[in-house]
DNA sequence: TGAAATGTTGGGGCG
DNA sequence: ACGCCCCAACATTTC
């Protein structure tokens, strides 16, 4: 009898059938196994997925449904409040057991806590996993026992951490032969797809699940690793992975990451200099986590107190407005601001630029970049989000200092040399000269007005770079004051 | 994973 | 030949 209850594994951002260690323990219990995904955005509070993330979760909830059909596990669909829902649907289907994999996000654990409890108190087994990082934020410290603030020995102390100990990926779970009945909601009636069709560019752009993942790494590993080093900081070149929105909902685990790039580039000598480097990156996501937990406060409050009381300037909702659209007048800006209303991504260099601008030049709290963040990107991930924007604003753990103000001119000339990404992205620039195409508003009048550039931004950016900087550089120093 | 201002050096033009 | 100046190139400092 107890056999044959089932075990319930309940994903969230663990959407894959591989090296999934909830799915595998329930698999390897032997008797018939229920999947479950939640839809509770309001138990998220304000961080339940954006826009962009919602719709990518409709296409990868589509494509786990098939993988998890072709293990014969079903994947029942609930909405929220979470804790409610599991707990109805364990007494309704006599569960035996619920595993998952961890969360970090402040509300998540919580939720978890009260869940295990309640579980426990019903008689059920509840189990938790990771499946999510190479290192729990809980497994490393540093010497005095406090969590890292800095990512160099974070990173050092993580990887002798993760040498000795890597961890194999887990093959896909063998098919479940046992019949669950338990209906749930459709994926349609869930609502994640936007009303008005906006997701085109998406859609080009990205294939969500777990099959569309695996071939993004196969890509990156054959195509685009070698050279990494160098090549991930031209916005034009199409050098960085891609991977970010397959790990942030977890189709593809860092552990299955970091194995396939040992696989293809470790030459017995270690890995090779480009492949460490974009190890390296995986490791920024794991300090994320690590600052995340440890400050479960900093999705909006600065890390660093001196920032408290920091005269950030109350938004121009006009300018605000020409910032998310990408109509600054500043061409690799609004390049960068167009990429990822189209694309659901940005470059990681321009994402540093448009980051600057908002936080130092226009001086707006980074509270404002990251919340447009949030919405627009499918990689939208609550760690790696909030650390990027208090790092770039400098309130935040290793963080660029606050002086360091970057100019999208001489970063557009350094980076995108040709003009390739500003003419992909800002077309009405398509025909404006290299030696202007960073800064138009240098054109002779003459050329502006034939090339249709005359009344628009970019013969009169929004934002005069100059005058921003030197406030903002005066705005530093009373800070704390 | 800065930019701009300021300082230093050394080659070459020129009286 | 020499000193002087200019200035590009590079280094250092400051924000």
């Amino acid at each position: 009898m107890s056999t044959r209850s089932p075990h319930i594994v309940w994903f969230r951002r663990d959407l894959r059938v591989r090296d999934n260690p909830a799915l595998t323990a329930a698999c390897a219990d032997g008797g018939p196994v229920l999947a479950v995904y939640v839809h509770s955005p309001r138990d998220a509070g304000p961080w339940g997925p954006g826009g962009a993330s919602r719709w990518w979760l409709h296409h990868s909830l589509a494509a786990l449904t098939s993988d998890l059909n072709r293990l014969g596990i079903p994947l029942l669909l609930l909405r929220g409040p979470t804790r409610s829902a599991l707990l109805s649907l364990c007494s309704r289907v006599q569960a035996r057991a619920v595993s998952w994999n961890r969360r970090y996000e402040p509300g998540s654990i919580e939720v978890d806590k009260r869940l295990k409890a309640q579980l426990a108190a019903q008689g059920v087994v509840a189990q938790s996993f990771n499946g999510s990082l190479l290192i729990e934020p809980w497994q490393i410290t540093t010497g005095v026992g406090s969590p890292y603030r800095v990512f160099t020995p974070f990173w050092r102390k993580a990887q002798t951490l993760v040498q000795a100990e890597p961890g194999l990926p887990a093959p896909e779970p063998r098919r479940n032969h046992f019949v669950v009945d338990a209906p749930g909601l459709t994926l349609e009636s869930l609502k994640l797809l936007p009303r008005i069709p906006w997701a085109g560019g998406l859609a080009a752009t990205w294939q969500p699940g777990e099959a569309g993942a695996h071939s993004r790494l196969e890509r990156f590993l054959v195509e685009s690793i070698q050279g990494y080093r160098e090549g991930r900081d031209y916005p034009q070149k199409q050098s960085t992975s891609g991977l970010s929105p397959h790990l942030a909902f977890g189709e593809v685990s860092p552990r299955q990451v970091l194995a396939a790039v040992h696989a293809h580039w470790n030459s017995g000598m270690g890995l090779t200099p480009d492949a460490d480097f974009f190890v390296r990156e995986l490791f920024w996501r794991e300090f994320s986590y690590h600052l995340l937990f440890h400050f479960p406060n900093t999705p909006t409050e600065n890390l660093n107190a001196d920032f408290d009381t920091f005269a950030w300037r109350q938004p121009d909702p006009v300018l605000l407005k020409a910032w998310q659209q990408g109509r600054t007048g500043l061409p690799i800006v609004d390049a960068g601001m167009r990429e990822l209303w189209k694309t659901g991504t940005m470059h990681n260099r321009v994402r540093m630029l448009v980051a600057s601008v908002l936080t130092k030049n226009l001086r707006y709290h980074w509270l404002h970049g990251a919340r447009w963040f949030w919405d627009t990107l499918v990689d939208a991930d609550l760690a790696n989000n909030t650390q990027g924007w208090q790092w770039t604003a400098g309130t935040g753990a290793d963080a660029a200092p606050y002086f360091r103000i970057f100019n999208p001119v001489t970063q557009g000339e350094r980076f995108d040399p040709e003009g390739g990404y500003v003419r992909r992205f800002v077309p009405e620039l398509a025909e404006v000269p290299t030696r202007f195409i960073h800064q138009p508003w240098l054109l002779p009048p003459a050329e502006q007005a034939r090339l249709g550039l005359a009344g628009t931004p970019y013969v009169r950016p929004l934002i005069d770079l100059a005058s921003s900087r030197t406030e903002a550089l005066a705005a530093y120093k009373t800070r704390g004051d």
